[in-house]
DNA sequence: TCTGGGGTCCTAGGACCC
DNA sequence: TCTGGGGTCCTAGGACCC
């Protein structure tokens, strides 16, 4: 019988955190977004104090500090380095695992018995917690839309962390006291159009008829069904090379001339190249963008984006820097306080893909050469250690992290100290 | 004062062709 | 007074996820 497992970081970021600060047990702890802005990671001391997922920090200040509540920055190179570490450990545990998020994977199995698969979870769970010190939840199922619901359970109702809901019975019991905003592919907007039609349970979802919700929504819907009813229609996905490559930040504090927002394009758009080269791909093309800050609507809002092609795809930072600036010259305008700009790279290709432009002179191996050495240099010696001067040596516009800690297992000089 | 960043998939509708 | 129909491809935008 073929079960598919969904392994589920608890808390994920404050876990991390709590990994090298073991005073941090028990209590509560948050931990922030980009530039301090929302709660994006809570222990389940913090959420029992009632703070959202989500919540801006400001409107939180009061609970935090009444309750002495812990408060992080984000630290994504530390975060991205122990979701590294917890992904290797399943994958020497498990046979097919497709990695979903930072701190969430697929596994798929094809063990007979119902009793074993339990068991082992079991045991895969306690050897990830004393590899790497961070707790999971297990949630196996004959779908992938069930092993959302069964890890659910599996983080709520038991104490070992693993739930099955392969029984049917079981199943049943567990989707009609669900919400159908709860299942993985609904929220609030579908939610509320199935409520209309008289489907406000998972259970009620699984039994309705299938041709008649694709008619009247998406083939998304229909698929759900059938993935409740323990028909399987989604399976688990190999690693595929990103079709688009974003990078973007809302400044520190609000910007209104042009040089400091074209330094943080450079810096973003040197970033994206950088993720680029890594997949090992190429971008066809282009898209730029800049806003004013939309939840101050009182002050003047404006809001622009154009997007490029490029003759040949490239990957060259150098190419695509004064592209990204030119485009953005174009849509800033003077008097707005501007808030956040971006890029993205769009039509991505592999490198190995050559196509010769007629008019084209460029010589796309010194580029490559030149990139290539960039990055060996600034891998190896930490980011940033080559930058290109249109990203701005000031950086006025860098967010703010009042709260990181320690980047402990990326930088030498940040490592735990005993003493 | 202060409201994240980075993705994917699907659909509708326009452009274009014969 | 009358002005085709059917197919494909592409793009923008919506919705959703973590």
């Amino acid at each position: 019988m073929k079960k598919f497992i969904l392994a589920d970081c608890n808390n994920f970021y404050v876990s991390c955190e709590r990994v090298f600060n073991p005073l941090l047990d028990k209590k509560p702890v948050v931990v922030l977004s980009n530039n301090d802005g929302c709660i994006v990671s809570r222990s389940d001391e913090a959420k029992k104090l009632g703070i959202p997922m989500g919540a801006p920090l400001y409107q939180q200040k009061d609970v935090i500090e009444k309750n002495k509540v812990s408060v992080f920055s984000s630290n994504y190179q530390f975060y991205g380095d122990m979701s590294d570490r917890v992904m290797e450990s399943l994958e020497m545990l498990t046979p097919k695992l497709e990695i979903y998020s930072i701190d969430e994977a697929f596994i798929k199995t094809d063990s007979v018995s119902f009793g074993d698969v339990f068991k082992d979870v079991i045991n895969i769970r306690k050897k990830i917690i004393k590899w790497t010190g961070i707790p999971m939840s297990f949630g196996i199922a004959p779908t992938k839309t069930l092993s959302k619901i069964a890890n659910h359970i599996a983080k709520k109702r038991t104490s070992e962390g693993v739930f099955d809901i392969s029984e049917n019975s079981v199943a049943d019991d567990i989707m009609k006291k669900l919400p159908v905003e709860e299942l993985w592919g609904i929220s609030n907007k579908w939610g509320e159009r199935l409520r209309h039609m008289g489907i406000s349970t998972a259970l009620q979802l699984k039994n309705s008829d299938a041709k008649f919700i694709r008619r009247h929504t998406s083939v998304v819907l229909e698929r759900m069904i059938y993935e409740l009813r323990g028909i399987s229609c989604l399976n688990i996905e190999s690693i595929k090379p990103k079709k688009n490559i974003m990078s973007s930040k809302s400044f520190g504090a609000p910007i209104g001339d042009i040089e400091p927002i074209l330094e943080a394009l450079s810096s973003y758009t040197a970033r994206a190249c950088e993720k680029l080269r890594k997949q090992n791909s190429k971008a066809g093309g282009i898209y730029v963008f800049i806003r004013t800050n939309p939840f101050q609507q009182k002050k003047p809002q404006h809001k622009n984006g154009y997007a490029l092609n490029f003759d040949l795809p490239t990957s060259d930072t150098r190419s695509i820097l004064h592209e990204a600036r030119k485009l953005m010259r174009g849509l800033y305008k003077k008097g707005y306080k501007y808030h956040k700009c971006g890029i993205i790279l769009l039509d991505l290709v592999p490198d190995s893909y050559k196509q010769t432009h007629f008019f084209s002179t460029n010589d796309s191996d010194e580029q490559n050469n030149f990139m290539k050495i960039v990055d060996r240099i600034n891998n190896s010696m930490g980011p940033q250690t080559l930058f290109y001067l249109s990203q701005g040596i000031e950086k006025e516009w860098k967010m703010r992290s009042k709260n990181r800690s320690n980047r402990y297992t990326t930088k030498w000089s940040e490592l735990l100290e005993v003493n």
